[in-house]
DNA sequence: CTGATCAGTGAGTGACCAATCACTCTATTG
DNA sequence: CAATAGAGTGATTGGTCACTCACTGATCAG
């Protein structure tokens, strides 16, 4: 069994770092060198770890996902026996908390935004797949519910990166409300 | 009463231009050099008629919450007399074929992603406002199913650009039946 | 005609950034 | 002790872009 180069180590450090960056800036707002510094390795290295800025994005975004999926799995897991909406809402419930320091979800909506880059739209679609079926297979829950499990997801990204969770006005309050949000 | 000069008449023109720019490649990923090609004019010009990038970005994404306002009051004048939801299901109707060209969701996409820029996250929840109001108001609807009417929306914005539209699989069937999207 | 105002542009400038390359240092191996 | 390979970096490069400035040409009042 080989052992991990160091080289090898690093890459999910670089990853990490990564996903807080881009999650900061956004693919064209955020700098090679600015997820450099975030990992304290010199810019010229990450493209020894990485063939370039892309695929670093998808990398990012991939890490993301993943935390995701696993995050949903667990709470699956522990809410077995609750039927379906129970199920689902124990889901929702999870990705409230896993999203509080926006990270994964910024970088989410990042990703949207440059989803017609083919590489990130096809990571973004990979991603959104397993989630959905995720959901679909171990909340046993209906296609609509389902379905409105990811367009209330969709909401609070909404919430989120508006800040109208920090407005109180008549309308906010609509659009927020029972939404589970970070803290 | 002054007639409009002719650089105010070009202001309009330049929104446009800008409108379809920046939905092309969001806000980093456009240039005024773009924008200026698009509405046929030096990119110098450009600042002439707004003092900077930021303003012109936020001046395309009000000009596109107006054209979506402006939209989803006729359609709910058309559909007065059909109840809350009948009304609120128009305004929905309405929308998807608004945004059949993608460039007013892409538009909103791209300005999620920059919306920790203050004068752009203004703009984002001044839109957001005028069309939560809009549809509670117009179509006399629960909050719930005007909440539920901008989750939905926001599926809708996900869906379109991640391109699931155009999956077949379970998955992506699942997620997009009943939403009305782009021909 | 004169001069003033406005429309509009070409040619820059300074800053920034993705990607590359030549290089150093360290550790291991024979 | 060489020799080699991998880790890691500094310096550079070629290109891009927001923004500026000095300028031209047109229009029009007096």
């Amino acid at each position: 069994m080989s052992s991990l180069s160091s080289a090898e180590l690093r890459i999910p450090v670089v990853t990490a770092a990564a996903v807080r960056e881009f999650a900061r800036g956004g693919y064209h707002g955020t700098t090679i060198a600015d997820v450099a510094a975030a990992a304290r390795i010199s810019p010229a290295y990450v493209f020894k770890l990485f063939p370039g800025k892309e695929r670093l994005f998808v990398a990012a975004l991939e890490d993301c996902f993943q935390q995701i999926v696993e995050t949903l799995t667990i709470a699956a897991e522990e809410a077995t026996g609750s039927g379906p909406d129970g199920i689902l809402d124990a889901m929702g419930g999870a990705y409230a908390q896993l999203i509080s320091d926006r990270s994964l979800l910024m970088l989410q909506v990042h990703a949207q935004s440059v989803a017609d880059v083919p590489e990130i739209g096809q990571a973004l679609r990979a991603g959104l797949a397993s989630v959905v079926r995720l959901a679909k297979a171990r909340s046993g829950a209906s296609d609509e519910a389902v379905q409105r499990f990811i367009a209330y997801g969709q909401l609070c990204h909404l919430i989120v990166t508006t800040g109208v969770d920090d407005v109180t006005d008549d309308w906010a309050v609509l659009v927020a409300r029972g939404i589970r949000h970070p803290a």
